[in-house]
DNA sequence: ATTATCGTGGATATAATTTATCCACGATAT
DNA sequence: ATATCGTGGATAAATTATATCCACGATAAT
């Protein structure tokens, strides 16, 4: 079982472009460039948090992409749920209806007791990403970052930035 | 992001199988067969599970699978960990590092604040998993299975049962 | 108006992983 | 001896993840 690596990209523009003033935007080269992965496979990403109402994307030039709303209201669940979609990682085949002592449908009524299992765990596990806001994983990624990287990160910000008129 | 079918299989493997007398076993062929599912590729999740302690196997004729310990010592962790593997689902590929504004190795003395946090829900998925003994699913499928499977899966065991010597 | 920049969407190719099958081998009971 | 059973490796097919490309519409600068 292994998630999409877009999740990795996905949560790391997004913490980039919390950084920008309100407004400003970053193209899809430039978050790319900065994280140093390939753009035109980062490009698919960023169009499901568009979708998904995570970002704003403005066409044109000094257009490119921003957040929808405030790192406050974005948690880490959005996101990946936006990049690796909503499907539950246990699909339940219906096992218990094949083989030779199964009987037709309507003897089950109620869901499998394993499913249902397994749905409570992926659902402590959607809690506890729903828990973590993107601005909460900021802060602590900016606390703990090396002081080099701050006045280097605001130098290629300012480069790189672009303030659309909309 | 999904997880292995084997799984499902797996566990309704090892709740037959907790249906069996003290040292009873069934066959790989048979376990397929009461699932409808493929033998040659169910033994491989099964050769997972004796591997890991989970299950016993016994060679020869009259031989088969068998528990390695109570259902009630059994969890969907063990179970899942088995078959599916114990990596986690989120790899952090250290984003962070790439790029113009990443410095070199030795500016990175913590895990990544995103990765943390992601193992921190991922945790929160194994404790629940880990809640949920064998014994109290089994339990729970039996008290809510149509009556009328009972009779037949008891006649089915009863013809496909073996008990080896050890 | 013209041009350059940028995101969108679809088509397509490549790599990696999952799923599935097969066969030779050793162990064991009849 | 012989038939049954699990083990392990090799291999193939199917599916998914990763990556690239190009035509298109929108927008801003000139
Ligand atoms: S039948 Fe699908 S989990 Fe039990
Ligand atoms: S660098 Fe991997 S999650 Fe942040």
């Amino acid at each position: 079982m292994k998630m999409s690596d877009g999740v990795e990209w996905a949560i790391h523009c997004v913490m980039l472009l919390g950084a920008l003033p309100p407004s400003a935007t970053l193209s899809g080269k430039a978050l790319a460039e900065f994280h140093g992965i390939p753009e035109s496979y980062l490009l698919k990403h960023l169009k499901m948090l568009v979708t998904n109402g995570i970002l704003e994307s403005v066409p044109g030039p000094r257009g490119g992409y921003r957040l929808a709303r405030q790192t406050k209201d974005i948690t880490l669940l959005d996101i990946v749920q936006a990049v690796d979609g909503k499907r539950p990682a246990f699909r339940c085949t219906e096992i218990r209806r094949r083989g030779p002592c199964a009987l037709g449908d309507g003897a089950y009524p109620r869901c499998c007791g394993v499913n249902r299992a397994m749905m409570r765990a992926e659902q402590a596990y959607r809690d506890a990403l729903a828990e973590a806001t993107m601005k909460d994983i900021t802060d602590e990624f900016m606390a703990n970052a090396d002081p080099r990287i701050v006045p280097l990160g605001e130098n290629w910000l300012e480069e790189n930035t672009r303030t659309p008129k909309s």
